[in-house]
DNA sequence: AGCTCATGGCGAG
DNA sequence: TCGCCCTGAGCTG
């Protein structure tokens, strides 16, 4: 399940299976029908991620654009076509390689300049080399809004989700809570460094990782037979591994914030 | 078989 | 802030 990293991920695999490529494009479920017939047999010239919208582009002309939302994947398969689910909104294929899109939020066609009017809502993306954190510093410094519900605000930040934020929050022992507005430059700078190191490590393969190596303890990989693979995010009522405090809960502007009271203040 | 939950985001009120 | 949309995994019975 999606944000940034699965976002770069999935571009990366477009790029790969399909850049270049003439496409077969077709919608088994019947929904993106009329939308596949117009890119059916166009070239597709490359794929573009910005937070965690997608977008597929076919003869510099059109553009696919996705957005997974919570549930939504684009699947890769190489090698023979088996037949596709009756939920697959669009299958891309070649000879060599093809993809489903299974339950997206959003797939649509649009034309450059709706690529635009998407880019130009979104804030900067950590995980582009050129990202300017100053247009995300300018929107936080301003806000009474906590920083947990600044950094999920894609026209802030786009392509933090529920799983960063949290992990980055704890990372760099700020308190959610604190107010856009009393954020120091320096802090909201080491986050900001800390999510681009995070979301390039996890669109290596798509996965989450943000607990450093010294902080899986050989106990645990013992007693669990793997590492867990957080600090805070669904670590609710455990022990911090830290210093011990429970881990806390609450909803938080409609989604759960996850946080330790003793690390992050 | 049915229920619940999930790493999102939109529009109504 | 809530309800709703998209789907599938992991429970429960």
């Amino acid at each position: 399940m999606p944000e940034g990293h699965s976002i770069r991920h999935l571009a990366n695999l477009s790029d790969t299976a399909f850049k270049s490529k003439k496409i077969t494009a077709t919608s088994p479920q019947g929904r993106f029908a009329e939308e596949a017939a117009v890119i059916d047999q166009k070239q597709m010239t490359g794929a573009g991620a910005h937070g965690k919208h997608l977008f597929l582009k076919f003869d510099d002309e059109y553009a696919v654009h996705v957005h997974l939302g919570l549930y939504g994947w684009l699947h890769f398969n190489r090698g023979t076509q088996g037949k596709p689910k009756d939920t697959v909104r669009l299958r891309l294929s070649t000879d060599d390689f093809y993809a489903d899109l299974i339950a997206p939020t959003a797939c649509a066609l649009l034309r450059p300049n709706g690529v635009e009017k998407i880019l130009k809502r979104l804030g900067p993306d950590p995980i582009h080399p050129n990202a300017n954190l100053e247009h995300a510093w300018d929107k936080i410094k301003k806000s009474s809004k906590s920083i947990a519900s600044l950094l999920m605000d894609q026209s802030v930040i786009a392509g933090i989700g529920n799983v960063y934020r949290a992990e980055l929050l704890f990372r760099s022992n700020t308190s959610p809570f604190t107010p856009g507005s009393q954020m120091t430059k320096e802090k909201f700078e080491s986050i900001w460094k800390d999510s681009v190191e995070l979301l390039k490590l996890g669109s290596i393969d798509g996965k989450i990782r943000t607990v450093k190596p010294e902080h899986i303890s050989e106990e645990e990989i013992k007693l669990h037979g793997c590492s867990q693979n957080s600090y805070v995010y669904k670590q609710t009522g455990g022990f911090c591994r830290i210093c011990s405090d429970t881990v806390r809960q609450e909803t938080h502007a409609g989604r759960e914030l996850y946080w330790c009271p003793t690390c992050q203040n």
